[in-house]
DNA sequence: TTATATGCAAATGATTTGCGTAGTC
DNA sequence: GACTACGCAAATCATTTGCATATAA
């Protein structure tokens, strides 16, 4: 419940265009190097203190997988990854059913369930290539 | 291919055995400190490195939540998990379906695929009393 | 004008690693 | 006896935060 005003600075629109423009799931400094083509005077501090703005507002996704660094998406729609357990790469996934289908699976749990992912992992073609 | 001869020390077999009789998820710094009661001086990196050899070997799993610290897990079989978005805690979910029923949900990719896990995120009962 | 956001650097938190010694096999 | 694993401490990696200044509204 914050009521501070927040402001769409250049650092801030940026960082949201470029997240939207990719589709490898980017790590904070990924997208550092990125935004940094643009405005080579940003900081990886600012970097972070707006992905975690963004997310909040629901306009970007922190992604829950495991592993570190975290990744990030500008696809908020809901939709699964797959993680190559040899190189780290995440890619989108395209399920057979539907995301109501999937959070019905649910047998029983005393949580109040607010939302659900699921995690693939694998061996990605190019990791594959390489044995 | 690593060539080396495990040994079964004392603080391995302890941190698989009481990584076993818990079912709370816990991080690296909470099976030090349940070790620690058994064994006082064991240090903080030898959980580490005994929790990495043990989920190689496959008696204990790793778990991919997302946030940090990491979580492990004594129960091996394929199961999901809960995580509350308030305290952070981790518990089993069970399914409707079977785990091969969720690993045929992938309509496409081009990754062999390994293996997957559906993180459920909610309140717990105990977060939602106190609202 | 004024409060939010930035850049920079230091602090924190989690995990890993180097090294000399202890203990398993 | 040989070599793995330990304890300890320092190093590394990711992320967060304090502060003085810049800037969006």
């Amino acid at each position: 419940v914050s009521r501070k005003t927040l402001r769409l600075t250049r650092q801030r629109a940026i960082i949201l265009e470029e997240l939207k423009r990719t589709r490898t799931h980017p790590t904070a400094d990924e997208v550092y190097a990125t935004v940094r083509r643009r405005l080579p005077r940003i900081s990886l501090g600012t970097v972070y203190r707006n992905l975690e703005v963004l997310s909040r507002l629901g306009l970007v996704r922190r992604l829950t997988l495991g592993g570190s660094p975290r990744r990030y998406d500008g696809t908020v729609e809901d939709h699964c990854h797959i993680r190559c357990v040899d190189c780290g790469r995440v890619e989108d996934v395209e399920l057979a059913a539907s995301q109501d289908e999937v959070g019905a699976l649910v047998a029983y749990s005393p949580f109040e369930i607010i939302g659900h992912h699921i995690e693939f992992t694998g061996i990605c073609p190019e990791c594959a290539k390489q044995g």
